[in-house]
DNA sequence: CTGCATCCGGGCCGATACTG
DNA sequence: CAGTATCGGCCCGGATGCAG
């Protein structure tokens, strides 16, 4: 992408990852190291040349860094990206109510609405282990020492079990869908939903960084 | 832009501020209600044919609205992007570092560094007058009531004055440039600079939102 | 003068085919 | 598996036109 030409930080920032596809690769790389394929996967629609253009230019500008088996991964100042995708997917979660339609959807994308949600790190967050089944593959949402994160594939012996669309499982988690709300809107649990609400940040709670 | 087509915030949020030139557009917006041609002087480089575009698209999409003089302003929901912009911004700062060269400038601009470096409210902040001459036109950086904005033009009787070119004001903003370097930078100031470690935030306290 | 719309050349995007 | 090559089409950028 051609520079803004501007000496401001915002537009710098965005000569770097303004173009299009860049954050969406960035979120991908946030959950860890990956392989050209997984990309590939993790970004329906991109198109290869894109994908290896973009690579190019974020290794070039320091974002992203080849591991010894030639994966793909952020470097540290690229990890730094994680805050502005949370604010962006942030300002952006009234746009997860309408339903996703003919969007294309993957498990590992709702890493970033639990980041967001369980934001930081919170002594008096209780342990818990829940299963979600959506999308292409099970995940499980692990809360540990306060923090939350999230891990693929099933867990052995999940304290809740949630089922069923995307979008509910997302209202679910956000607390935005009651149990009557949440069946509604396909999802079936197994297991006491008000355990969530303990793990959300109460309001106006501290904030680590 | 075409949609991405994926169920997730991110993706979502980027359909509606990931074009080119939008982030920028509500960049000039989030320092107050704008005329048209406010915007285009505020982008150098943007052709008239895309400013309009976007601001219909922005429009369209609810974050930016007409007032009753018909200038653009953004809605509720679109200054909520004060903080994917900030972060954005906080995490491309090292790319400031690097001279302007032939970049372009505006010395309102500067409010984009200044909200970063001195955000939010800190009730121990002493109050503080700082005129910046940079730029295109002067401008007065405000510490009132713990928190610190910007106003256009000189202050009356400023605590401090700064003069030179933006990446030594923003360098002694910062606190990266002491009074030598800053000089060597070509910055010249009147007043202490160590007033200007008093307003910046301690390292680990709290952050209001 | 403000606030756009139109036109057009060039570059970027998107889909497919292909290769080491 | 991990990209490169190619090509049509759309978007971007710059100049210009024009209505209120």
């Amino acid at each position: 992408m051609k520079s803004y030409g501007q000496y401001c930080a915002l537009a710098r920032g965005l000569d770097v990852i303004g173009d299009r596809w860049t954050l969406l690769i960035v979120r991908e790389l946030l959950a860890g190291p990956c392989r050209y394929s997984e990309l590939l996967e993790g970004l329906p629609g991109i198109a290869t040349n894109l994908l290896a253009d973009r690579l190019r230019g974020l290794e070039k500008h320091g974002v992203v860094a080849r591991d010894a088996q030639g994966r793909y991964q952020l470097t540290a100042w690229g990890q730094g990206l994680a805050e502005p995708v949370h604010a962006i997917a942030r300002w952006a979660a009234p746009l997860m109510a309408a339903p996703p339609g003919d969007n294309a959807f993957r498990s590992s994308w709702l890493a970033l609405p639990v980041a967001v949600i369980f934001d930081g790190t919170d002594p008096g967050r209780p342990p818990l282990t829940i299963e979600v089944r959506t999308g292409d593959t099970p995940l499980t949402i692990e809360s540990r020492h306060g923090q939350v994160r999230v891990v693929p594939g099933p867990a052995m012996s999940p304290d809740l079990v949630l089922t069923g669309p995307p979008d509910g499982i997302i209202g679910v988690l956000m607390g935005a869908l009651d149990q009557a709300s949440a069946v509604s809107r396909g999802v079936t649990t197994h297991g006491d939903l008000r355990q969530l609400a303990r793990l959300r940040k109460p309001p106006g709670s501290v904030r680590h960084r």
